[in-house]
DNA sequence: ATATTTAAACCGACTGCCCGGTATGTTAAA
DNA sequence: TTTAACATACCGGGCAGTCGGTTTAAATAT
């Protein structure tokens, strides 16, 4: 965590969410990260692979452990995800503590995936990927709510699970698009899904 | 339609479409329209403003007239909103008749819409606008469909509202991001609003 | 403990290319 | 004859990436 390239895959990570991939210069990526040009080709190959680490480290510090949310009920299962939304934004931003907090600035993972789909189609397979195992999960809990009688809807499982994902999006970038901050965004976010599940639940 | 300049704006709203900002070069535009550079410069000041122009070029195109979908039924309503999906998609391609068809690229209308935001951070409230004028007319629908007897759900007229919207946006970026054509994106779309109208109809 | 060697970490001037934009025209049409 | 429409060579600056070097620090030898 303290090492050099990690230092510096943290401040890139945080300037590909901020701007598209051309625009973040490597002459902003040596003076933000305080290195020389030489230095950071010591570590880094080509911007691309300070890009492509850097697409990585977001996607560990923000992939979601689904199995510690709840397994018995889906209120409580989206309630969870809500909370770890935060958790992991926080987490994430708590690496910047002094620069700057997280209203200050946008961070848009919709712009960072579709410039590593620009740049690496195969990556399309790993956006795929995670939405499938997202999926199951969903489905996976909404067939317990369905079982358990949380839940009764004449909608299949795969497409409610769908829809709590669809929705999910479709907020976030909404959102984004007119600046909100996280935590309004979260709220928002709960709003529909309590609303989406008032209409499902028995 | 057949002018210089519309015939500009036409090739870069495409390639704005498709690339971002930064990654679409004045050579490259130069090419693509067939022109020399002095001509191009001719009609325009700035790469900004051929991309400005282009966006309000994509605006004109893309904008829905709400008062033309059905204003009775929501059903019909969201069935008349897919079919006019096709068609202004349509419209906006056979622009490219012979170059090639929607299916081979992607149309990313977000990215567009990020870049315009970076450069133009005024943008968002043109943004607002469009998002608050599409809700007008869902709430207005949700309401009569509401007093019809058509659905009766216990959540409020705007809530539903937006509930079609993000499904629309979270689907929108989905579909974008696994590089779905557009007649399955609209499918889809539909699967999950008929879904949706399942659980409040009445 | 101290001296010597080695290699990783770091530096900043430099390179060649491509960028957006311009200057100076020529052609065509009103 | 005037002006809009187009063409081409060119420009300064910024881009990603390189290169020859120095510093630092750990490993090894004495």
């Amino acid at each position: 965590m303290s090492g050099t390239k990690e230092h510096i895959v943290l401040i890139a990570s945080r300037l590909f969410l901020q701007k598209s991939y051309k625009e973040v210069t490597m002459k902003e990526l040596v003076d933000k990260t305080g290195m020389s040009k030489g230095a950071f080709y010591h570590y880094f190959k080509s911007k691309e692979q300070v890009f492509l680490e850097s697409l990585e480290f977001f996607h560990e510090e923000l992939t979601r452990d689904f199995s510690k949310y709840s397994q018995n009920s889906l209120k409580k299962f989206y309630i969870d995800y809500l909370g770890d939304t935060i958790r992991l934004t926080r987490h994430y931003f708590k690496h910047f503590e002094n620069e700057f907090n997280e209203r200050d600035i946008t961070i848009n993972h919709f712009s960072l995936v579709f410039d590593a789909l620009r740049l690496f189609p195969e990556y399309r397979r790993k956006i795929e990927e995670v939405f499938k195992i997202e999926l199951k999960f969903w489905v996976q809990i909404i067939k317990t709510a369905r079982s358990n009688g949380e839940i009764k809807t004449p909608l299949s499982d795969v497409k409610t699970g769908e829809m709590f994902i669809y929705l999910s999006d479709g907020i976030g970038i909404n959102m984004i698009m007119q600046g909100v901050a996280l935590e309004d965004m979260v709220k928002q976010l709960k709003n529909q899904w309590d609303a989406l599940y008032e209409q499902i639940k028995t």
